[in-house]
DNA sequence: CGTGTTCCTGACCGTTTGGTCAATAATTAG
DNA sequence: CTAATTATTGACCAAACGGTCAGGAACACG
């Protein structure tokens, strides 16, 4: 939004560290739940370092979040007609379980962040994502009408997309105690159940 | 577990009126996130008071937890073989849906907790949960292996039914955020989605 | 009524928390 | 090397927090 500043060799570098550690923390904590001292133990700075890099405790969060939400939502946006409609939307899913799996810390961030009521990014919520999400609902439903996809809801089709693949990342530990996996062994199973439970929801049936 | 003690008229009351604020306030702020005040405030009485009827903070989370996981699971100990699979299943589904519209609190509760690694009930999860959910997953091999439903991974298909209907509640304000609905008007779209997707999956295929 | 028990609260306490600041150390530029 | 700039920190602060306690109010019961 602004001209960023000339950054220094340092800044960046330590303003990266203390991302990656607010990350680590927020995730785990939800923001009230984070103190300032354990972000700084996990970026192996002081206290007041942090808070020379950044204002607030409230400026390393919403930094986050901005910054993160772009990359969170691309997966989405790369959803076109450029392929068979129902591998793409398999596609998608298996996008995003790829991200539950490689990046949880991103998801429970958001998470925590929408369970709470989304204090912090209700705007991004209500503008841009609700705007991408109405685009993609419409290609969809020209699908439908082309009747290359059952007929579905496309804008619950995309939540229980969501749902279904963020699952894996929000309630890994219950995942875990439930199945007691290997490393991350679940996941293929996932992906394998997810492709035939969309297969078969998108299929179109004969009349 | 411990036997109760003779609670008086005012004790009763008060006991439920502090739970019912706490609910309140830990499903929208997590246990680290909410404070006495707020449930004092909330309930209507002096934070002390809350101490005469509770220990502490953590006992009144506690206490909440314990009591509400119990009815939160009913659902899923009622499907048995009594009907239908499919019925059985999709009326599990509808019954979960159910719930996150009418208690959307204490499924916020327990995304919460979860969501933040369960510190305070992984013993519940790893034990009769898993254990439950392991019966249930046993059941549905049978139909499974009797040809009454398709080849599906039980556990992941119990997953996605948390998954899909939970987000209704937990992620409340994003779906209101981009459908923008009239009250609950779109739960029922949800239903008919949920009930056209697992039908789907579920039905057996000819071979 | 009196008296024992239950209920309630204002004032207070120690700790944690987000944040400040003056002083110092490290780095960079000329 | 020197001087200016940037980076870092220990000490500190005010507010918020969970919790305590002595004492008084309300209630139950004979």
């Amino acid at each position: 939004m602004n001209a960023e500043q000339p950054q220094t060799r340092i800044q960046k570098k330590n303003r990266e560290t203390i991302l990656e550690a607010a990350l680590e923390v927020f995730s785990s904590e939800s923001f009230r739940g984070a103190t300032l001292d354990q972000i700084a133990l996990a970026a192996g700075l002081s206290k007041p370092n942090l808070l020379y890099y950044f204002p607030s405790k409230e400026a390393i969060y919403t930094e986050l979040l901005s910054t993160l939400l772009d990359t969170w939502l691309d997966p989405l946006r790369a959803l076109d007609g450029s392929g068979d409609p129902i591998d793409e939307i398999i596609g998608y899913a298996l996008r995003k379980l790829e991200m539950s799996r490689d990046f949880p810390r991103e998801s429970r961030l958001f998470a925590n962040e929408i369970v709470q009521g989304a204090p912090r990014i209700l705007d991004q919520i209500e503008g841009p994502l609700r705007t991408l999400v109405d685009q993609k609902a419409d290609l969809m439903r020209h699908w439908i009408a082309e009747g290359k996809i059952a007929e579905i809801d496309p804008h619950h089709l995309i939540f229980s997309i969501w749902a279904t693949t963020q699952h894996y990342a929000d309630f890994n530990v219950q995942v875990r105690g439930i199945l007691r996996p290997d490393g991350d062994a679940h996941f293929d199973d996932a992906a394998a159940f997810l492709t035939a439970l969309f297969r078969r929801a998108l299929t179109p049936r004969p009349d």
